[in-house]
DNA sequence: CTTTACATACCGACTAGTTGGTATGTCTAC
DNA sequence: GTAGACATACCAACTAGTCGGTATGTAAAG
């Protein structure tokens, strides 16, 4: 095996990652990426074909590790109570956990950057995106419609819409928390969303 | 007075307010704009000094209508009612109502788009996003605190952040809809928003 | 163990095309 | 005629991508 150059390949999409979030993909000029990252332009285009490659290889990393997170939470929440609704309570709360850490706004979400520049973008990478969000729909559906079998809502609600809420919330709350500048709105909103999901489920006295 | 220029300005404006949304700022070149508003480079920079000038008319004109159309909203939802609560579902049933007509996703918001690209706009534009956002802030707080002292909270919730919560749900919905490419998202959304202000605020029973 | 062969990793000058912006002229309404 | 509303030609800077070449590692043959 000759020399690895995954040290290279990430640092390059970590200067990449950081730079299309502060200003648009079509913003970053490569010449950019590459002095952030410290790297020259031969090995730039050795690891990636074109700049459009570069823009799979981000979100695809982004969408990959926003799984492992989705999975990881739900895991844990699952192990954490028998109850479908707790989970999801707690499901949120793990995540607010994090949310709360923040010292500054969050660098905001690479499919939002993306969507807001769709026409830059191929159907391949706008597709990866696209799938992300019906996974966290699917994931949180089967989740919400456990515990409507188990806690009959008190209003009506329709469950597909909720799950896409959580969704809604993080993309909301980035676009919210960087325009004011306030790294608590994402902790903010998840604690309405929580609330939301035990008032709809609470049991009625 | 020579000709009258503002149909020239509106349509470079116009053109170039769906071609940002659609490709973000830095990825839409003038040219592009041109040819889309069918006018010359030169009626171009008679109108706009340059293309940072352009940045800030666009925001300047889409807060204005952004604002009016809440001023507008709420002054109706006042008039037709007198409570302080029912007015906020109203104002927010006013929007469903608006989101209920879209044929397909919405083209987005441009603060959004802005935020995404904050590193390519000078303070003086992205202020004028921040100012919008306080002010529909302070717009709704007002509101909920009059809703809150006529209809104590059943559960304990903080009310700026509750305010906020209609930009995050807009924002939010805006970037879920194009990304499953479902003009019904906004709406399902908006109806989440209201049904959490109508289970936060209702006598309990 | 050393040489040869070959593969991956990387360098940096160069190019073809694009982009924001300018210079200058023309037309039209008053 | 003059001042605002355009049009056309043009430029300097930038940008994505190329290309010939170098450095460094592995593996097998001798």
């Amino acid at each position: 095996m000759p020399r690895d150059g995954t040290m290279t390949r990430t640092r390059i999409m970590d200067a990449a990652e950081a730079l299309v979030l502060e200003r648009g993909f079509a913003g970053t000029p490569i010449d950019e990426v590459l002095s952030q990252a410290g790297v020259t332009k031969g090995a730039f285009f050795h690891h990636f074909g074109s700049k459009q490659e570069l823009a799979h290889a981000l979100i695809a990393r982004f969408v990959e590790l926003d799984l492992g997170n989705l999975e990881s939470k739900m895991g844990r929440a699952e192990k954490l109570h028998r109850d479908p609704l707790q989970q999801l309570l707690i499901f949120v709360g793990l995540f607010l956990e994090d949310a709360e850490l923040l010292a500054e706004p969050s660098t905001g979400c690479l499919m939002a950057s993306y969507v807001y520049e769709a026409g830059m973008f191929d159907d391949h990478v706008l597709a990866v995106v696209h799938d992300n969000v019906l996974i966290w729909r699917k994931r949180l559906l089967a989740k919400l419609e456990e515990a409507a079998a188990a806690h009959p809502p008190r209003v009506h609600v329709d469950l597909e819409s909720l799950a896409d809420m959580a969704t809604v919330v993080f993309e909301g709350a980035f676009v919210v928390s960087k325009i004011v500048a306030d790294p608590a709105v994402l902790a903010a909103q998840l604690e309405h969303f929580r609330n939301y999901i035990e008032l709809v489920f609470s049991d009625p006295r």
